[in-house]
DNA sequence: GTGAAAGCGCTAACAC
DNA sequence: GTGTTAGCGCTTTCAC
């Protein structure tokens, strides 16, 4: 290919300058004038100059990151962070280095607060973090004080308010779960039919996103809406919500499972004999899917790559920390379509 | 997490040898003894010591790697080679340099086997290739050329024969393409509706699997076995073997079009007024699937990610060079469901 | 404000 | 066989 790289030792030459004042201009570092530091990046741009980000991590110190998340839902905020944990143990090589603050009571804002609270004096460069269920009031002030701290922050797995170069949020393209659910049903059902969409809250913005991708799909197939029901993010209430769902409407042909709390619907759909009668896309892979793929239950699922998201988060920290590449303000990824054949593999 | 990470000079000082030792011992290198390099290898397990993957190759001389591959198939080998070409790219920064053989005549094995002669004395230190439509003579002349080079080499999107620690397939998992569009179809069909498939030529291993996955997929929901039709890879054949099919059998519902050489198919089809009557499962990311997708004439994709198998073909021999780890024989590569919502993003 | 020098963890010549 | 030494490209004290 192209010949041999440029290396900051080149422009030092080329400038008769120490590789420390190219340094200093390339990185943006105080002790050095404004004369020499446009001497030096013009040089670097007409000779194409590309920092080698290997050289880079071996030479500075470590840089510290700090992990705050709630202990909850094994199937969503832990394989988020399985996600970031991967990505850091590769990391390491790179001389990153992480701590990990679970708080316990996923309700509870001020126990993040206080997490926080000690990761903002210990020469923390960057904090991956995700909510609990806490008050809008809670929620707000935690936003506050990580802007506050001045400490670049990612939020994963929610969609974070706020602005400004220090937040970026991470998570999954919800709207698209719900429209890639929607042209699969319509792909498998007559025109007329009629299918309900299973969330948690209405309120909830994952969830009315992915109600309106699901219906927006729908729409586009010259399909009538979904009948939308809420199970609230209760295990208890899937059951009597799925029943409730189809006495109001036995002629329902498809269902989409927006949520990952599926199993007490699987359930009510297995005992009630409705087996082969309606088609089901579910959301993630979890061991009651699973199951239902197995079992014919479920024919597709739609799954949210947390893992994949977690390891985003991760890349996005490191990217600004290492290469001043701004964070987007939002990440959306994308989701995988399963089917049985490829169902095993998902991860 | 835990304590500061063991590094070579750690080991040095633990035994009172010096860091050249050690790495010999770690490295399998001559000139030592066999004594101490069980001391090493032992104390190293005991310690956890990990080899930093950025300083060996800040530390070492470039690696030299060669891809040969013909001019033919931009939808397939060509971008086979750009995801080469990508992560190539990103190895710079690994003291990794490529040079590119490409073979203009796509039937011409000999070219290859010159290519290859020049490639055998220049240093390289690993091969990344694609065979064109060589006889089976040529195509074993040039395995066996390989072998006898001693170089470490990767087949990239064939299925080459052969054994031995010096080569590996990468490819698409066919079988498995097979096998999603026949549960993509029997999602959406009827028990009793017929289907057929699309391919190049029967004997191609590629095509030969994908007839078997398809066929797999509908046998296992119940449905009766796929019309099979060939195209031979001849975009002026496409139109004609389509019409062919279904004036033989005017009353398929579903079809799987198992190859990139879609267009003359969908012309048919859509020239024919099939569209909304037959259910499309397309292969690929081409300009005529993206606008099949587009107009409704294509219902769905199945993508064979090219450029993610040709990045792994890097890092399979890369992974060999640098840490020492064996190569599979065979890697296949899982596809990836597209529908019109998450087609445009795909790559 | 600028530069010399040490160091990150490892590899590779070349003495011993 | 084993150790010494000089890099790889960059960052980071710490003199000047």
């Amino acid at each position: 290919m192209s010949g041999a790289r440029v290396t900051i030792t080149d422009l030092a030459r080329e400038l008769s300058l120490s590789v420390c004042t190219i340094n200093k201009a390339l990185t943006g570092k105080p002790r050095i004038t404004e004369a020499t530091r446009q001497r030096v990046v013009e040089a670097a741009n007409r000779l194409g100059y590309k920092p080698n980000p290997l050289a880079r991590s071996m030479g500075r110190s470590v840089i510290k990151l700090a992990t705050i998340y709630p202990n909850a839902w094994p199937s969503h905020t832990k394989e988020l962070f399985e996600g970031v944990k991967e990505r850091l143990a590769e990391l390491r090589d790179y001389r990153v280095e992480a701590s990990f603050k679970i708080i316990p009571d996923f309700t509870d804002g001020r126990a993040f607060l206080r997490a926080l609270r000690e990761i903002a004096k210990d020469g923390t460069k960057g904090v991956i973090f995700s909510f609990g269920d806490y008050s809008a009031a809670d929620t707000s002030a935690i936003l506050q004080a990580l802007s506050a701290t001045g400490i670049p922050h990612v939020a994963l797995g929610n969609a974070a308010q706020g602005e400004g170069p220090l937040l970026s949020s991470v998570w999954q393209d919800c709207q698209l779960c719900g429209h890639l659910a929607g042209e699969l049903l319509s792909f498998a059902l007559p025109p007329k039919a009629k299918t309900a969409i299973f969330i948690g809250r209405r309120e909830h913005p994952d969830h009315s996103l992915k109600i309106q991708g699901f219906s927006d799909a729908l729409k586009g197939q010259g399909l009538r809406l979904p009948e939308v029901c809420e199970a609230f993010d209760d295990p208890k209430e899937a059951l009597p919500a799925a029943k409730r769902l189809f006495q109001a409407h036995p002629d329902i042909a498809g269902l989409y499972i927006g949520t990952e709390n599926v199993l007490g619907i699987l359930d009510y759909l297995e005992k009630s004999g409705r087996k082969g009668k309606v088609k089901v896309v579910a959301t993630g892979i979890s061991e009651p899917v699973a199951k239902g793929i197995r079992t014919g239950l479920v024919q597709a699922s739609i799954h949210q790559r947390q893992r994949f998201q977690g390891r985003l988060a991760v890349n996005t920290l490191f990217n600004l920390l290492e290469t001043g590449v701004k964070m987007n303000q939002e990440t959306l990824v994308a989701p995988q379509i399963l089917f049985p054949g490829n169902f095993a593999e998902a991860e």
